[in-house]
Order: structure tokens, then C-alpha cells, then sequence
DNA sequence: ATCGTTGCAAACTCTTTGCAGGATT
DNA sequence: AATCCTGCAAAGAGTTTGCAACGAT
């Protein structure tokens, strides 16, 4: 059977500081803003604490290609991400293709579960490229 | 300037083991492989050959949540990847949902990569659960 | 008082890097 | 001959684990 769990102050942290955070955090991260509220917090609880709540579903891992995974609250549900290339904000995205995946498998596969992410410049960050451009001609 | 990239066996090998796998490969699956060509080949080298080989544009990571990159021809051009829960094989896509994530993203924000991956059972797992599931009944 | 949790340090895995010898041009 | 490349071993980065002390119930 799953053992009683806790309410430490450090759990109790990390889940205040994700649950503030706008964006998928890192474990370092998670571990610096969480320091402020429990000083001498080790990563490894850090580390511990994300994997118990991951197992919990009440965390999801957002994994960006080559990068350590992000953690993200699962109560936001199914969404996609957009990262800024320029930024490297990540932003929630709201609408889906669910109906678009389903055919672009051959036949008898059976899809359960997809991830997007989409990439390029954020709304800031395409101005300011604009910008600078016009500058320079 | 970039460095005159020299042909040798072992880069050759790695080269020849890419070419011919039919799914995106692991870099210990790339030594396990080259190393039947060039004994003593080392996993430091797939490693450099692999970096040189993805700045040249010549291969293309493939990221799975969670995994270490696998890498595979760039040659392919573009398209995703269908991942199977059941039985690890990864399959490439041929159709693409292009139009459909450019309405995902708000309004100013500028689409410059997307990645997608469908994970689920492939014709083969499906049906062996199904199978499994009758005999059961 | 029990026993889950923590911080620390060590261990582990994956990847990169320094270096001396070897291979390609 | 010049210099790029290789294998080895060591170093790094990120994550997990063992352990004794701590703390929530």
C-alpha cells in the first residue's frame, strides 16, 4: 500500500511555489523560489518531492527537446506549449488538433495520448525583431 | 572557418549505421551497432560524430519525454514520430497538422518549428491486447 | 513512540573534455 | 609533415540513493 504522506514545510513549499508559478519550472528553479520560504531546502528533497507528486497526478512533466523536464500543476489539464526561441518563455496555449492527429497515423494504430510543442517568437519578442530590422535598413 | 572534416573508419561506420536503421537510434545503440564495423570503436567518438554530424545538418535529433536524444537522417525532411507504449518501436508520420497549429497560437506570435508526438499502441500491440483481453472474457 | 521526511554526501548515468598516440590528407 | 581524429580516463551536469538525525502524527 502507498505510505501515509506528510505535510512538511518543505512539500508544503515546493507545492506554494508551483502552484504561484505562471510557467513550467525546472528543479532549480522550484529549489530557489522554495529556499525563500524554507531555508536550507536540499535539492534532493526537491527531487523526491517533484517525483512523489508526479506519481500523484498533481504534477505533469513538460519536456522541452534537450532540456531537464519542467513541472506544470496537472489541474491546468490538456494543453500545449509554445516556447519563444528568442526568450525561452514558455507559454500555455489553449486550443488543440486533437481531431488533426488522429489522422496521421496508418491504420490500426491507436493514439492515447499526444504532445505539441510549437516554437518561434512571442508577440514581445517578434516586435522587437521588427524593430531592430528597420533600424538597420 | 570550419574545420576539413576527415573520412575516417570510424566516422564512416557510425555514418553507414544511421543510414541503414529504419528508427531513430540511441547513441548507445549507434556504438553497439558501428562497433561490429570498427572494433574498439569508443562512446566519446559516437558522441563527437553525433555533434559534428546534427551542426552539419546531416542528422536530426528525435526527443522522446524523459530519454535521452535518439538521432536520425535529416535526408527524412519533415515529419513526426508515433512512439508505441507497449512495445518502444517508433514509427515515423507521414501526413502533418501544418495548418492546424498556426491557429493554436495567439494573435502576434510567429510559428517557426513544431514538433509532434503521438504515442499509443501500434497496429501490432493493439492487437495483441485485444487478443489478451478476449482470452480473459 | 513511530516511521515518513530531510539534508548531506556519495553514487549513478549520461555527456563532454584533456591528452597523448594514431590516422588521414 | 601537418593536423584532425581516436580511445582512454577524468571531469561535469543532472538525478537518485543510503544514512543518521529530525519532525509530523
Amino acid at each position: 500500500m502507498a505510505a501515509i504522506v506528510r505535510n512538511t514545510r518543505q512539500r508544503a513549499a515546493i507545492r506554494k511555489v508551483l502552484e504561484e508559478s505562471g510557467y513550467p519550472m525546472l528543479p532549480e528553479e522550484i529549489l530557489a523560489a522554495a529556499q525563500r520560504l524554507v531555508q536550507g531546502l536540499g535539492i534532493a528533497t526537491v527531487y523526491r518531492n517533484i517525483n512523489t507528486l508526479v506519481e500523484e497526478r498533481w504534477l505533469t512533466p513538460v519536456d522541452l527537446p534537450g532540456q531537464s523536464s519542467r513541472y506544470e500543476l496537472a489541474s491546468k489539464g490538456h494543453h500545449h506549449h509554445f516556447c519563444c526561441t528568442n526568450c525561452g518563455r514558455i507559454f500555455d496555449l489553449p486550443g488543440c488538433v486533437e481531431g488533426g492527429v488522429r489522422r496521421m497515423v496508418p491504420r490500426g494504430f491507436h493514439i492515447t495520448h499526444h504532445d505539441i510543442l510549437l516554437s518561434g517568437f512571442c508577440d514581445t519578442c517578434r516586435r522587437a525583431k521588427q524593430k531592430s530590422l528597420s533600424a538597420h535598413n
